[in-house]
DNA sequence: GGCTTAACTTACCGATCGGTAAGGACAATA
DNA sequence: TATTGTCCTTACCGATCGGTAAGTTAAGCC
């Protein structure tokens, strides 16, 4: 699949912020890494803060379409949900950079002077409550109460995908890897367990 | 309890720089807000990164602290690790500053210059692990099991403390007030859950 | 009084920050 | 051939970055 120039400036772009922050990578890095001049990347897109809104954009459009293609294998609504956080799971761990990228967004949405409503998770986010809601056995859960579910499961996956670098400086790299092996499996069990308290 | 002037000091750095990261906190913000001037500051602690890494540890040893506090009690295996991480939930709930400084040393400390060795979360991970290993009702699991099992409940703690801004304004804060009362029932329940998990 | 030390101050430094202005190279179009 | 728009350049800008140097002020100690 051949990038698109504008692309290819989007996923460099992803992978510095992902690295550094908004405020630690400076758009002359960026256009460094890409061979071109600052100026010539402030060409493309403006300024840093319209570069970032749009390699966030590009970022939730993956994220939905990554839903989108479980939801339309029409599983039955309690693997659905398994499917969707075991998806999300794998797709952070082989690319950190979108974890990285979301966990930054959490933290910084606030402090950045931000025009109000750039909230690139809340489809998402909506669309994840929504099939735990169905996923349950007995009768439909509030949207609160699977909320609380949802956001443990995403945190559980989340957090430990982007923690790679500093647990395996702590724990070493043979038992962090034993630590993988059994994450995915305990991950699934806990989207069951989670469920039928739900239920209940 | 009265502060030193140090603890003043490094209380409104650490106030910052969970605020805006290292990187987004300049010296010289941090000073203005203590009434100091940036050299001021820099007399105290040398530089920005000794500082940082002054807050940092300040953080770890009110973490071992609080850990601590809860071994002593001489709960049940079963109940001590619940307790742990409820414990850690809620200060962090409170203290959102906490929350915020550790995750932004999870996604920086390999980005930032740092010197090897910084691994400030290394003693309190460590402990948890040793705790739940002793709290699993059958044989003593693998230290990579156990990490696992603490892993997935630290994140699911702790992604939801520190999406509170951001979930506000995505759901509302009625919805999430909702979501805040159920969802410490319902972490309580995944420990439990998969805890016995662990044990198959 | 003399001396030391801590806790600052003002005055800088070079580097880098995000961003603007103006114009050149070049391909497409009229 | 002339014109237009895209892409990119060099040359700047003022602000801020982290950090250094040197001097001042006040308190404690002998």
């Amino acid at each position: 699949m051949a990038l698109t120039t504008r692309e290819q400036l989007l996923a460099t772009a992803e992978q510095l912020f992902a690295e550094k922050g908004f405020y630690g990578a400076s758009i002359a890095t960026i256009a460094k890494e890409l061979g071109l001049t600052k100026q010539a990347l402030l060409h493309h897109f403006g300024n840093k803060e319209k570069l970032y809104g749009e390699v966030l954009s590009a970022l939730s459009a993956r994220l939905a379409a990554g839903i989108n293609n479980i939801r339309q294998q029409r599983l039955p609504p309690g693997e659905q949900l398994e499917e969707m956080l075991l998806a999300q799971y794998r797709e952070q761990m082989t690319n950190q950079n979108a974890a990285r990228l979301i966990m930054r967004e959490l933290l910084d949405n606030e402090a950045r002077a931000d025009q109000a409503g750039n909230w690139y998770l809340k489809d998402y986010l909506e669309e994840l409550v929504e099939t735990a809601r169905a996923a349950s056995p007995g009768a439909k859960p509030s949207r609160a109460a699977a909320l609380a579910l949802v956001y443990q499961l995403l945190g559980a996956a989340h957090y430990f995908a982007i923690s790679q670098p500093t647990l395996v400086n702590i724990f070493g790299k043979a038992t962090l890897n034993r630590t993988r092996q059994q994450f995915e499996a305990q991950l699934r069990a806990i989207v069951q367990a989670s469920l039928s308290t739900l239920a209940s």
